[in-house]
DNA sequence: GACAGTTTAGGACGATTGGCCTAATTGTTG
DNA sequence: CAACAATTAGGCCAATCGTCCTAAACTGTC
């Protein structure tokens, strides 16, 4: 199991390629480059660039549960919790800026694509607003604790592109804030 | 000028399919074969594939003018306007649940690819900022005006990413009435 | 040190890409 | 009808794509 390593190697570079460049733009001489190993070898460890594809997606999807976790175990108070969903927007605001979302931009590109892994890299997204909606429950939200996801989902979605778009740093600060009032509204009217 | 109804639609086709499939993953070879010439004749009317993006880009951008003038036109009260423009992702629902926004996704690609039209892209956007921003000056919306317009275009543009990614008509709608409520707010603040 | 399995390198494949050229066709005008 | 420019068709180009194969190098075991 040695080469779990270049196995390693290959996907931390094909999600960060995939990322900046986009799936389809990324060819496996890009990758094979970035990790300096010849693509005979790249074959060796994967079949096929849907391959690839899969493994890069299984990684963020694993990446961002564990981020979930921590939160879970960092922040007590579920309204903590979402501020540090909503507040990620500002974290990794130099890489939105410059390559937007990478959840929201990977799973437009295969959608247009039309991809057999669409469905998986939407499943990135459903983990968000599973974990949001249970947040929302937590605070008092039943009926509307989805409604609520889905919001600040949609919410951190627009200020991305719009972060990629303009690469305005006072617009994403301003709209945290916003974002943050109607907050503390839903978390006082759902008592 | 015959030959400007070829043209036309090499630029319509072109249009169509950069929006469905994305610009990079659509070739010479798929307009053509949307518009039935050949890829020959095709070279006549554009010398590279960028020449063609950028006039796909002047179609698109001339389309949104024309639009929002009908709306000057149509809609006599500023929030009537904005009202307008909040109301196209209902309006194009199911080509936005099928395709996203062809603003937001062009924009995303373009940065992605570093491409050299990406800052003509984004003039679609800055149209839109700048015909909001107007309305809502018109409102009395002074100093916050260019704000609200961010707002709200970053509003369409994170509905649009979720619309495509869970094709949920009940969301976007909901967002609507949820945003138009914030909207009525805005409007008797400024008064 | 021989052996078997794992990992790597490098090149070849058919297909497709964007770009380009030339010849034929069309349409217009004198 | 002749001459001309505008338009179209079809094929060629080098480069690159994803894919695949084989031989060499490495690894650990007996």
């Amino acid at each position: 199991m040695a080469g779990a390593t270049t196995r390693q190697q290959i996907v931390d570079a094909a999600d960060d390629l995939f990322y900046r460049q986009g799936y389809e733009a990324t060819s496996f001489a890009d990758i094979s480059a970035a990790v300096k190993i010849s693509r005979g070898n790249f074959y060796y460890h994967f079949k096929t660039k849907d391959e690839i594809l899969d493994a890069v997606i299984d990684k963020r999807n694993s990446d961002r549960e564990r981020l979930l976790a921590m939160w879970n175990e960092t922040a007590l108070d579920p309204r903590d919790r979402i501020e540090c969903f909503i507040k990620i927007v500002i974290t990794n605001q130099t890489k939105i800026m410059a390559y937007g979302c990478p959840v929201g931009t990977l799973t437009t590109e295969l959608a247009k694509l039309d991809h057999p892994s669409k469905a998986r890299a939407n499943q990135i997204m459903t983990l968000f607003r599973s974990w949001l909606t249970r947040q929302f429950e937590e605070l008092g939200c039943h009926h509307q604790a989805d409604n609520h996801a889905l919001h600040v989902l949609s919410w951190s979605q627009g200020v991305a592109t719009l972060a990629l778009s303009f690469r305005d740093e006072a617009f994403v600060v301003r709209e945290v804030h916003q974002i943050l009032e109607w907050l503390t509204g839903i978390s006082s009217e759902a008592h």
